[in-house]
DNA sequence: GTGGTGCGTAATAATTTGTTTACGCACGAC
DNA sequence: GTCGTGCGTAAACAAATTATTACGCACCAC
């Protein structure tokens, strides 16, 4: 079961068309900040942000290497992922939601 | 397989905590506008708004019916879905998104 | 009439997110 | 030295989202 703190970070990184994108791009093997950069059309600093938000969602890697032109490349990868979502599943992760408890409504309301 | 388009106006409404917690009440029963907002402690505007975003993903139904009292009350009803995630679904939804076609890089950066 | 319940919408303000520009570092090639 | 490649970060600004307040409609009970 997932937390609901982390469920909330998940979509969060993955409700945006250019994250998704990123994804996309790096489900077809990993690439390094400049050249994803490229790719999806984004500057280097937006992809940093936008890294930075998938990265702390826990969907993204990086590691810096020394390129033979002695450049260091951050390579980014994509962390392999499984998310089965349904109400029930919303309906638990929410449980563990800190902050405001929903509120007992009593039951002639439901039908 | 999901549209693009589709993947993102859903993970859009999900990524919410608010919505998320209006999800998880709703999956218990089917509730009425002001019992929602009551139960999650939002403003019936604001709950409005919300709700606009979940039913446009398609998460949740609404029907008015008049009550005992002549109110005209509107039930909202999760719409049960079940959606599963992994790197390549998102590849394979970002290839129907419109927009900026990823652009191809040669491969030698490909390592 | 007042007061309670329900409803939708508009306007406005506040907050958050997204984006660009600018700065500066590194290395190697010329 | 300049120019090309790579890198991270800050600041400023723009855009989007979220939230509140206000308005007005309906019905019923008293």
């Amino acid at each position: 079961m997932v937390e609901g703190d982390e469920l909330v970070r998940v979509l969060t990184a993955l409700a945006s068309p250019q994250r998704l994108r990123m994804l996309a791009v790096l489900a077809g093997g990993r690439r390094y900040v400049s050249d994803l950069a490229r790719q999806v059309g984004l500057s280097r600093p937006l992809v940093h942000a936008h890294l930075s938000k998938l990265a702390a969602a826990g969907l993204v890697t990086s590691e810096t290497e020394l390129s033979e032109e002695g450049h260091a490349m951050r390579y980014v990868t994509v962390t392999p992922f499984s998310l089965s979502l349904t109400p029930e599943v919303v309906a638990a992760a929410v449980a563990t939601l800190p902050g405001p408890d929903p509120r007992d409504a009593n039951e002639e309301n439901k039908r």
